[in-house]
DNA sequence: ATAATCAATACTGGATCCAAAATACGTCCT
DNA sequence: AGGACGTATTTTGGATCCAGTATTGATTAT
C-alpha cells in the first residue's frame, strides 16, 4: 500500500530522483558504487536521459560524483569527510536555530510536537526508515523558521549528502531512545525560548551521531 | 568560431556550463530571463541534452531556477536573498579562514601574494572581468587553506550564485580601490596570524559589497 | 466590449539511435 | 612467462525525433 504522500512525480526525472535518493539512504546503492546507466534507467522504467538529469542533481547535492567518460558513483565519505560536513552543519543550524527562535511562534511549536509524535509513533512500530524520515522532517520544520530559504536547503542537501550513513545510526536502539529524549528536551527549551541551550543541545544531538559513526566506521567492514 | 586560447572542454556539457556561468556573470543573460533551450542550444551549437544537464548543475548551484514543463530561468535575487547569501557566507568564511590560518604556509601565502598582484595588474589594465576573477582566486586560496574540501566548494558555490550582481560592484572604480586596499590589510594579517582581526576584515569587506549592492538596487531599474 | 472556450503553436520532457571514449580481452612478440 | 599491442565489447556522451504540456491567439457567446 503505497502512502498517499507518495504519488508518482509529474516528471520522469523527479520521479527517478526520489527513487535514487531512497536507494541510496537505505543501502541499496553502496557507497563507492558505479552507477551503470543503461540497467539503472532499464529497472525503473525509464530512459537514460531523465536519469542522468537526475544524477547530475544528486552530484550536486555531493551524493555522487562524477568523471567525465567513466560515469557517476555513489559518494564514498571517509571519517573525515563526515566530521566535515557535520561541522558546517554545526555552523549552519546554529544560525538557523537562532533565528528560528526570533521568530518561533505557537503555531511551529504545534508543528514541531506533532512531527515529534510522528516520530515516537515510528519508533514504537518499529519503523526505523519512517522515523528517520520524521526526525528529518522535526528538524525541517524548526530550521524553516528561521525564514532563511537558502540556509534551509543548503542544511538539507548537508543532512542529504550523509543519508547513506545515517541509517546505520537509527539501526541501533539505543540511539533512537536517545533522538527521542533529546527531542523532547529540545521543545522544552524551545517554549522557554532558550537559545544558548537550544543551540548546545543541537551540539550535542551531533556530536553523538558522529561518535557512533565514528564507532562504526573503526569497526571491520561487516 | 569558438573563443582562442581557451581550450574546449572535453564534454559539450562542461564546455556549455562554462560559457553559461560567463553568459549569466557578464549579463548577457539577465535574472529573471527564461532559457529558451532550443535557441541557446544552437547558438552554442550543442543540442539540448547537454545543455539540459549543465542547466540542471546550474540549478543545484542556485544560478537558475526550474520548474517542471516551464522550463529554466535566471535566478533572480530580491534585496534579502542578498543578504541572505552574505550572511551564509560570513558564518562559513569565518571558519575556512580560521582553519586556514591554523594551517598556512609560507607557500600559502606567496601564491596569495602572488593572486593579489594579479588582482593589481588588472585593475590598472582596466580589465574589470579579469580583476574579478582574480579576486575570487585570492579568497579561493585561502579558504583553500583550511582543507576542508565541502567548505570550500560551498563558499564557492555562495559566490557563483551572485555573481551576476557582482559585476555590478566591480563597475566602480571606487570599489575597486577598496577591494585592492583590503586586500593589502588582508595579506599583513595573515602573515601575522591574527585570526580575529582577519576574520573581522573579512566582514567588513563583504559588508562593503553589500553596501553597494542596497545602493544600487534601490535606485530605479537601470 | 469582455470573458470564456477552443484550436493552433511553441516549448519542454523523454525515448531511441548513433558516435566516441574507455575498458576488457586475446594475441603476438621478446 | 611477462609485457605490449591491437581488437572487441562495454559504457558513456550527444543528436534527433516524437509526445505531452503550457501558452498564445482567435472565435464565439453574453
Amino acid at each position: 500500500m503505497t502512502s498517499p504522500g507518495r504519488r508518482r512525480p509529474p516528471t520522469a526525472q523527479q520521479f527517478v530522483l526520489g527513487e535514487l535518493r531512497r536507494a541510496i539512504t537505505t543501502g541499496r546503492l553502496r557507497p563507492g558504487a558505479p552507477i551503470r546507466q543503461d540497467a539503472l534507467a532499464e529497472e525503473l522504467g525509464v530512459s537514460r536521459v531523465p536519469l542522468r538529469e537526475a544524477l547530475k542533481t544528486l552530484q550536486g547535492e555531493g551524493l555522487v560524483t562524477y568523471q567525465a567518460h567513466h560515469g557517476y558513483s555513489v559518494e564514498e565519505l571517509s571519517l573525515d569527510d563526515l566530521r566535515e560536513v557535520y561541522r558546517i552543519r554545526q555552523l549552519l543550524e546554529e544560525e538557523a536555530a537562532r533565528q528560528a527562535l526570533v521568530r518561533l511562534t505557537g503555531d511551529d511549536l504545534a508543528a514541531l510536537g506533532k512531527a515529534q509524535r510522528e516520530v515516537e509513533r515510528a519508533d514504537a512500530a518499529g519503523d526505523v526508515l519512517e522515523m528517520a524520515e520524521a526526525n528529518r522532517r522535526f528538524h525541517t520544520i524548526l530550521f524553516e523558521c528561521a525564514g532563511m530559504p537558502r540556509l534551509t536547503r543548503l542544511i538539507g542537501t548537508l543532512w542529504d549528502s550523509t543519508d547513506a550513513y545515517r541509517s546505520i545510526y537509527y539501526g541501533e536502539a539505543l540511539n533512537r531512545a536517545r533522538v527521542i529524549a533529546e527531542h523532547r528536551a529540545l521543545l522544552e527549551l524551545l517554549r522557554r525560548r532558550d537559545a544558548d541551550a537550544t543551540v548546545r543541545l543541537l551540539d550535542e544531538h551531533r556530536a553523538h551521531a558522529v561518535t557512533a559513526l565514528e564507532q562504526l566506521m573503526d569497526a571491520p567492514e561487516r
